[in-house]
RNA sequence: GGUGGCGUGUCCGAGCGGCCGAAGGAGCACGCCUCGAAAGCGUGUGACGGUGCAAGCCGUCCGUGGGUUCAAAUCCCACCGCCACCGCCA
């Protein structure tokens, strides 16, 4: 939700920010009018029960005889004000309605148009060339026993997988890796749940757009969480904290039913149901969210980087940023067998906008104000390792560990066919 | 799943249907005292919304949502959560 009084005060911004969206402006001109229509049902009803509440004391202090009139007078003002008060219920709800439409509003160097309007901001390492036919990562994964998607399809379905063998152990390998640096950079571990309440799916903005992405167990009223940030999110919801920043690296499956995307990434295990990922969420005070943003970033970076998977750095486009965001940076890494950089990793400033929603606050002098929420992925696992068995496979089938990887495979520096 | 108990401000904790935004503590802040501190004493100390240039004024909030009533923290209903015991279970 945005600050209704910065749109009072400036609603030509919000305009423009929902044109470099490309969303309609004309929401703006509606939360307008229904913030009005609030305003004036609040002080109509406010104004009634002011009368209501000096009626009602009266009644106490009046004399027998005049004790009918006043009751009289005063089951009217109750008969007014509860009237009142559905009117103020109704502008209530369409002002929520109304206001839950429009999305975050756009950082200003974040740039204009759609998908393909991206800004790329650097490329780390080099794109690599190999002097024999590379194989996609599911044919390096079944050479060296890593990966099985048959049996995932035949026990679960398409777009499911076991990993197996050397794939099993080097999830726990990144997983531990990412928890390591995180930890070392000042992030709480956390091993989040992975199904949710309606209020987290809601207040994180996932039931909007992009509702039909996640699972639900209707028996049970409860949401499978998609990623981690769901619950890092909620877990400081309606609270009003004394110290920021605070900085959580949560553990947790992530499921998508990735209905729009039939036929997409269908080969191995890119685009799949279910996945492990170790996501970096930090709440900070509004003034500090840029410069959290570029730390999550750099965590980001450093972590590929030290994977020695060549990657490069998006800033993207408006149209592109989920409802939440005010600026998002996505690492998009070298996939050698289709030769095309794949987005690996992403970190979103939301801004105020998921915390207002949520109703997170922070102590400061000037009394309470609205945290700002940042995340970032650390670690999101299946992928990771496509990318890894693809950027370091050899003529041979085996594959190369980054040297950072190793201490967490026991010290293995390649992967080779049982 | 069953039975019983409970949800009040930053925390603990009291609360007869109206005089309750709410006693009393603790904590915190400021002041006095002190060379300094502790102790002691004094004062202050919630959030949100509306309105106003402002001081202020008005309204809402006692887990959440409904209901009864002129009037609800207080009575009724539902839901959520916590605790204890029993059953089942990794």
């Amino acid at each position: 939700m945005i600050d209704l009084k910065l749109l009072r005060d400036d609603p030509e911004r919000v305009r423009a920010s929902q044109r470099a969206r490309g969303d309609d402006p004309a929401l703006v001109d509606a939360l307008l009018a229904a913030d009005e229509a609030r305003r004036a049902a609040v002080t109509a009803a406010d104004n009634l029960r002011a009368a209501q509440k000096e009626v009602s004391a009266a009644v106490r202090s009046a004399t027998p005889d005049e004790r009918p009139a006043v009751l009289e007078k005063a089951k009217a003002l109750a008969a007014a004000v509860k009237e009142a008060e559905a009117v103020q219920a109704v502008a209530e709800e369409a002002l929520r309605a109304a206001h839950l439409a429009v999305p975050n509003l756009v950082h200003p160097a974040v740039p204009p148009g759609g998908e393909s309007d991206y800004v790329v901001l650097s490329q780390t390492g080099e794109v690599p060339s190999y002097p024999f036919d590379v194989r996609d990562h599911l044919a390096v994964g079944e050479i060296l026993k890593a990966i099985d998607t048959e049996r995932g399809a035949k026990v679960s379905g398409s777009r499911f997988a076991f990993l197996t063998g050397p794939g099993a152990l080097l999830e726990l390998a990144l997983v531990n890796m990412a928890m390591a640096r995180a930890v070392a950079a000042g992030f709480i571990p956390m091993i989040a749940p992975a199904l949710v309440r309606p209020e987290a799916m809601e207040g994180t903005g996932f039931l909007g757009a992009h509702s039909a992405e996640v699972y639900r167990l209707a028996d049970d009223d409860l949401y499978l969480v998609g990623t981690s940030e769901v619950p890092l999110a909620a877990y400081h919801s309606g609270e009003v904290l004394d110290d920021l920043p605070r900085r959580y690296a949560g553990f947790s499956s992530c499921f998508r039913r990735e209905a729009g995307s039939h036929g997409k990434d269908t080969r191995g295990i890119i685009r799949v149901h279910q996945f492990d990922k170790v996501e970096m969420f930090s709440y900070v005070a509004l003034e500090d969210a840029e410069a959290e943003h570029e730390r999550l970033l750099e965590q980001e970076k450093a972590f590929l980087s030290d994977l020695e998977l060549p990657f490069r750095t998006i800033d993207v486009a408006a149209g592109d940023l989920g409802s939440s965001a005010s600026r998002k940076f996505d690492n998009e890494a070298w996939l050698p067998s289709q030769e095309r950089w794949l987005e690996l990793t992403s970190t979103s400033n939301c801004t105020d906008f998921q915390a207002r929603r949520l109703g997170i606050r922070h102590r400061t002098a000037g009394g309470p104000q609205v945290a700002a929420t940042l995340n970032g992925t650390m670690c999101a696992v299946s992928r990771t390792i496509a990318l890894l068995l693809e950027v370091h496979q050899r003529a041979d089938g085996s594959v190369h560990v980054p040297k950072a990887l190793r201490p967490f495979l026991g010290g293995l520096e390649e992967i080779t066919a049982p």
